[in-house]
DNA sequence: TTTGCAGCTGAAACTACGCTGAAAAAGCCC
DNA sequence: GGGCTTTTTCAGCGTAGTTTCAGCTGCAAA
């Protein structure tokens, strides 16, 4: 689970990051608005925790341009105003969840539960047609039958099962599974694809991996 | 949008169900959490507003078994508890946002729509007639029946249905698909038409692609 | 009625995308 | 290091998608 952090504070960004990590998150931070919203648009990440007072770029902002390339990346914002109305300006510019400076470490943590619960993450299985795979063991399970995913394959595997029949790009699936700045081809993906239909075909599973040319992959399910 | 109320103070959720059919949407109330349960459990509904409060079964224990039965309508939670350990609980225990009484009218739409903003897939689209092009997915609906376009059928369909009655030159059509210093000629265009005329028919569109000589191509409905 | 032109169509040729199997390279653990 | 799994690389195949083309249709002007 990958998470955002853009905070001018730089402290306090330090504080949440090391919150975040000590409970298995992975955790990047930006100290400026126009930072984040270029790392934001990237896409790779689960969930923004954004301030609303920065220099430059405030948070609002930052929301509306985030929202406005079709990002839909979960966003929860910081923030130590408290009034009603910044509360609003930001829910109406794409914020999922308003939280107000100081806050409690276990309630941020609720919050990003409850976010990532949304996005599949905060389960402990992702489940389509007649299969799960468990987010724990990497094993895809389908009734009796089950098999163990290696770490690549349950990355795609992840982000198919997150998906559902949403397409996914070949091009996201290689930022998300092996970074955006790393050198894989697309091939990598079809490979992987390949790999996991296998192994679905092995337990029996109803899952189908369609590929929709140009545009990437989304799942079905048979009958 | 399909909203459920499940709330014990009757004036409050009369005032709440009041605002929401305002603004268009689809409304019921309950006014007990075993009712509420039921009722969730339907998973007709695109958000649930739970007051906590409640005699017999709380709006924690409602969220809590709305959720183990693997429901995952957005929960707003509604309370008059402000405390941080109410909040805690509130989230952990399914809910996703935590509203304190009394709230503001803006603040609980923004609340709602940052909620269903998440659930609606905000699907683009455009239409005519009873045929729709699903511009994620590149899917031709109508109906019941669906069918997928390829990349070249998908752009020239798109620019008819952004162009409806209006004409459109081959020329631009060619510009605007093939690119301007491409060596496509104008049969292309007509083959293609050809693709998507063949297509609107297997599906029973009622778009029809007129030909208008010299002119170009603009879209009808048969009624 | 003829002629010419714009648009239509089916079939064939071509192209590129996605799929695959095999093998090399990189990790990992004993 | 040696034996295992995982990841990467690559070349070749099949097919959906695209382009080409020749011949057809039907309208409209002469």
């Amino acid at each position: 689970m990958k998470i955002l952090i853009i905070e001018d504070e730089i402290p306090l960004a330090n504080t949440i990051q090391a919150l975040l990590e000590s409970k298995g998150f992975d955790v990047e931070a930006v100290y400026d608005g126009e930072t984040g919203t270029e790392y934001a648009e990237l896409g790779i990440y689960d969930l923004l925790i954004l301030d609303v007072m920065m220099p430059k770029m405030d948070g609002y902002q930052v929301a509306k341009t985030v929202r406005a390339k079709h990002c839909s990346t979960p966003i929860l914002m910081l923030t130590a105003k408290s009034e009603l109305e910044d509360r609003i300006e930001g829910l109406n510019a794409g914020a999922d969840y308003y939280l107000t400076k100081p806050f409690d470490s276990r309630e941020l943590l609720a919050c990003i539960n409850a976010l990532l619960r949304r996005q599949g993450g905060a389960v402990d299985e992702l489940t389509y047609g007649n299969t799960s795979l468990e987010l724990a063991s990497g094993i895809l399970v389908c009734g009796e039958k089950q098999i163990r995913l290696s770490a690549k394959e349950f990355d795609v595997m992840r982000l198919l099962l997150q998906s559902g029949e949403r397409n996914l790009s070949k091009e996201t699936i290689l930022a998300r599974v092996w970074g955006y700045d790393s050198n894989a081809v697309e091939n990598h993906v079809e490979v992987y694809v390949g790999f996991l239909r296998k192994k679905l075909a092995s337990i029996g599973s109803n899952i189908r991996i369609e590929a929709v040319r140009r545009l990437g992959y989304h799942l079905e399910m048979d009958k």
